[in-house]
DNA sequence: CGTAACTCGTACACTGGTGTTCAACAAGAG
DNA sequence: CTCTTGTTGAACACCAGTGTACGAGTTACG
């Protein structure tokens, strides 16, 4: 089972499988195997004597999102007042929203309960991090959990994919939209 | 066609089907024809006997869902002060929203795209007209979009059913949290 | 009470996906 | 150059759901 003793082009398939499968199902949550094999121009018993199942796939994208993610976000100056902090962060993570709106769908529908959250832990605490230290500061409030602040960020990015994606706002608006209305709601009283 | 010549125990069936579809897609929003007609204690050909398909069938819970919920809607007082109205407001939609959380799934996925939007017009009017009696005087936000406003609040009250659903917040813990955040997130700059 | 409306269960056809098996073939590693 | 590892398409079994057909049985309604 040595991972090192792949033969090359086994591992080239690998990848390609991979960044395949991140494109179909960033297009369609719900894409089959077929599709995904057909994309990585591989057979799709290939694919089965690579990953196990559909799910098992689908969680190696999810987890290669969000590595590639956190290396994006770790590039992220988080010193400074925090709320100018927070918006270097918003438009950053808006970006990754953005980009893995529907390979999360397809993790949440794939993947045992749970998992989703359980990959978010890092991304998360970076968040809280932030969170704390502008309370501590006294620029964002302390009236309510951090947890949930975290959350509101969380769903005003999603809701602002949504949007977009209905047409009602433009890609360019998203980003100053979500840091005025977080900046505003993290305010303390 | 007239409605009004259905035999009295059809009429029955169909509000049998109709809530226990409620029942069950509140439950499971992929939950199958068999498991809703099973519930409804009524035959599977019985149910396709009033609705030709399962997506008209969801069509027409989520339709009488909204109705249910405009006739909650429209009891709340919007008049005098537009954060205390909006509060109430919060308040009536989170009752609301809490309760068919997993029916909006269902109905996103069984109904053609924009149906949903199509159905949630007159309460997100409601929304909006507070919202702009609020901007008219003074103590809501001008720089963003009505309907951005409108959006942020749609989404943070979802995100509190899920952090409710988490085991992160408390049924008692929602509707102030999300008033306390929208109150400040919808405040002047 | 008789008839039309309705319901029931079973059975079937169809669809679209997942995961496996097989035997022939291709390509990298040493 | 050979042997092992990997790849291939086609075929198959399987599952779970939707929607339809049929014939016999019930139930409301006038």
């Amino acid at each position: 089972m040595a991972v090192t003793t792949r033969r090359a082009d086994a591992q080239r398939n690998i990848a390609a499988i991979l960044t395949a499968a991140a494109e179909c199902l960033s297009r369609d949550p719900a894409a089959s195997t077929s599709e995904i094999a057909k994309a990585a121009g591989v057979g799709r018993v290939t694919l089965y004597g690579h990953f196990p199942s559909r799910a098992e796939l689908v969680d190696a994208v999810f987890v290669q999102a969000i590595a590639t993610g956190e290396e994006t976000l770790g590039q992220v100056d988080l010193t400074g007042d925090p709320r100018e902090a927070l918006a270097r962060l918003t438009e950053s993570s808006w970006q990754l929203v953005d980009q893995y709106r529907a390979l999360l769908l397809a993790a949440q529908d794939a993947l045992p309960p749970g998992r989703v959250q359980e990959l978010h832990a890092d991304p998360m605490a970076r968040v809280e991090r932030l969170l704390e230290r502008g309370r501590a500061e006294g620029v964002f409030r302390s009236d309510l959990p951090t947890s949930w602040l975290v959350s509101v960020m969380h769903n005003v990015m999603h809701g602002a994919a949504s949007e977009l994606q209905a047409g009602r706002i433009t890609s360019d608006q998203a980003a100053p939209y979500i840091t005025a209305t977080l900046l505003s709601a993290f305010a303390p009283a």
